[in-house]
DNA sequence: TAGATTGTTAATCGATTAACAATC
DNA sequence: TAGATTGTTAATCGATTAACAATC
């Protein structure tokens, strides 16, 4: 953490400049320009030779930049290099697709374990992991070193399960419930409200016509 | 549409302050001043008052915004006073998750449609729908005026699927699709990229350290 | 009327874009 | 060497914050 805070506005964007990065280098493309990317991606070439540049030289003048290359660098500055261990807590439709979700694995991410309150859920199988009751959710994080919380249960209890999971030392959590998470500095929160995400589209929706 | 262009910025808030007001009158709070709100929400009042006065003067000098009114006037500013009528594009975990999210209807967006390729999901129960094969998608979103195309498909047929939509008329797309979609002008698009949402969160983890 | 708080203008800050010297 | 394209500085643009006059 010695060099200068980057903004959230250019982390926002890393994700994506590694997918089109990614599928480049799926099709075999060696090399690409800031300015192919630009037209690709629909961001300006200052725009990406300014964001790369945030974290060092990474291209060459008069060539651009190694698409192999440059896509595992921004691997490693977004921590795709190291693996995550997560939980999901809430083991309804959201919870269950998650935990289906493959790709998520491919990335370095494992569900290590799925809790819910819900006697009738208790068992069941959720990707390949099974349904455990809430009452074993901290030692079980005590006892594997989880870095991540994905939470999938209602308002109501997110913010109580987030106390108790920051307590048991989760360092992140992916917010799927529809409040916001008030947790200590240093505590990462990456809120996913698909309410306001479907209420934006309609504004947007309703402005256009 | 004779109005400035607002910014997206603004935009984004806005389902947040939509959010924190209907809690408070819920809470049965009659009246809040910009200063309170920022102390709640965690943004300045500036912030609020500038945001707020982008659509005129909801407030009241030396009184400060009446809850219900301000809430209403969001809503009607989101389009949230109008009903949309939705379909879903593949009904696998996410898809399913959605159709099974009741707070959708209670702001106006009706799921009228689920929709897949794979013969094995089609008649099968979803929300309180029924799957129907892929085949009859464009028929039906001729025949019911969908507003809304939400897209739970893999990227490989996003693209296309989101083509045939647009010329049968819908002119929203909700895309969980892990890929952007090129849409003609005056169509909109609200990319929901849980892949790219989790590895953001991963890079601040990392940072924290 | 006095106090409170908005609506709005002005100042600041940060992010994006343009330009170009450095260099492969 | 000439051409291409980066890395980086400077200019512009937009968004946020501060300040305060208007007014309830």
């Amino acid at each position: 953490m010695g060099e200068k805070d980057i903004s959230q506005a250019v982390i926002a964007r890393l994700p994506r400049y590694f997918r089109y990065l990614g599928e480049l280098k799926d099709e075999g493309v060696e090399r690409i320009s800031s300015q192919e990317l630009s037209t690709l991606m629909q961001v300006t070439a200052s725009q990406i030779r300014q964001d790369f540049n945030n974290f060092g030289g990474f291209g060459q003048q008069g060539y651009g930049y190694n698409v192999e290359y440059l896509y595992q660098e921004i691997g490693k500055i977004l921590g795709l290099d190291k693996e995550h261990q997560l939980i999901v807590v809430g083991a309804g439709n959201l919870g269950t697709a998650l935990c289906n979700y493959a790709n998520f694995k491919r990335r370095g991410f494992y569900f290590a374990g799925v809790f819910d309150q819900n006697p009738d859920l208790i068992g069941k199988k959720v990707g390949n992991l099974f349904v455990k009751p809430m009452e074993e959710m901290e030692d079980f994080v005590k006892n594997n070193t989880i870095d991540i919380a994905v939470l999938c249960i209602p308002k109501t209890s997110a913010v109580n399960v987030a106390d108790k999971l920051v307590k048991c030392g989760v360092k992140a959590f992916w917010n799927f419930a529809h409040c916001d998470l008030n947790v200590p500095k240093g505590i990462v929160v990456e809120n996913v409200h698909l309410s306001d995400s479907l209420i934006k589209l309609s504004y947007n929706l309703n402005e256009n016509r």
